[in-house]
DNA sequence: CCAGCATTTTGACAGTGTCAAGATTGATTG
DNA sequence: CAATCAATCTTGACACTGTCAAAATGCTGG
């Protein structure tokens, strides 16, 4: 366990030291061994050692920690973009390095996906204006690649705003056939997307 | 309310009549109201005007409520292919008219296909014999549909599982992406598909 | 009319999120 | 150094949830 404090002695103190940063990554490992809807404020107190209500002194709500975890999973997103983006490859390649890099994520990171994309947040409750913020910058990024990719002639179509929407559907619906357990077939979800790849691409020829 | 017994008095009995039937409709109704997660047994049988625990006697938990609701919606949706099937198309017709059937269903009745397809189901809790079953067939006639589609040359692609997992992943990911509230554009789920469809048929020249 | 059966109810329990009020501590002043 | 204060955490309480065991109710066949 690598809780405990950032300063000074590691056992039982009052004032725990950092509990916020705490709580989200306890919470994180245990919705990743446990999925999102078995996480339970009180047996994440319990496992921080705190008391139960502890974790409202740095969230509204548990929707409020989900929300931060959220937002947590599309720093980490927009960061494995920005370092696979200015790597040394041509323009297709970053095109099919993009498709593979969500796929890996989101299979990687089922409960953060389902957070971040999830029905969970935006439809059931309504989501914190960080996450808002951080996830409609994503989405607009992610428009805009696949807008260039358009205007150099390599993705098919005109409308960049449609062509995003129907390729992030694609990947995003193979994502979430994998993770929510619909598709039990051992092929793995890059390769499914690779032999998608030519179907978006305009023809060489 | 169209509640109350088949054959005799419709107020306050104690042998309801069908009371299976009238839960499972009463909760249709409420998840389509409500969502499916604010759905609870109480509630429901409070609607019902029957005790708490009623249910318990048709289901053996709300899983296996959930889980009946989910194989309606499978009977349903398999209907309404037959239906559309049988219809005089050419076979570019009918294959577009698989694709709006679908965004169509998943769009209009969103909790029942949330159940049907996710994770509540299918990975969370564990499914029953009968919706495994149903689903299941469902899931192969999708891919025999392809295959054919494949086979006279209509639609792209020599792996017809693999293209089924592809094309069924972008349904799947637009339509989720619809239901969950993360598309808030009022573009019609069925448009963005109808634009899709090119991506998946064979070049005509 | 009564026994047995299917059906429904009542009681109870553990678990959940969350609010209000109190307890503890570290830091800040005079 | 001591007293105060604000930040932090805990305790108590409440309503709500799913679910089990045992009791109650009403229907049906003998």
């Amino acid at each position: 366990m690598k809780a405990s404090t950032s300063t000074s002695k590691p056992s039982a103190k009052y004032h725990h030291g950092n509990l916020r940063h705490t709580l989200l990554a306890a919470a994180k490992q245990m919705i990743a061994a446990d999925g999102i809807e078995s996480l339970s404020l009180r047996k994440l107190a319990d496992k921080v050692s705190v008391s139960r209500t502890a974790a409202y002194h740095y969230f509204d709500d548990k929707n409020d920690l989900l929300c931060a975890i959220a937002s947590d999973g599309f720093r980490q997103w927009q960061q494995l973009l920005k370092q696979s983006e200015q790597q040394n490859q041509t323009e297709r390649q970053k095109f099919e390095q993009y498709l593979v890099n969500y796929m890996v994520f989101a299979t990687h990171h089922p409960e953060e996906y389902e957070l971040m994309f999830g029905r969970c947040i935006w439809k059931q409750a309504q989501c914190t204006e960080e996450l808002q913020t951080i996830a409609h910058g994503t989405f607009q990024h992610q428009v805009e690649m696949m807008a260039y990719w358009q205007s150099i002639g390599l993705v098919l179509g005109d409308n960049p705003l449609r062509t995003a929407q129907i390729i992030w559907g694609t990947l995003h619906g193979i994502a979430k056939l994998f993770i929510d357990g619909v598709y039990v077939d051992d092929t793995r979800a890059e390769e499914i997307v690779k032999s998608a790849l030519p179907m978006f691409l305009v023809p060489k020829d």
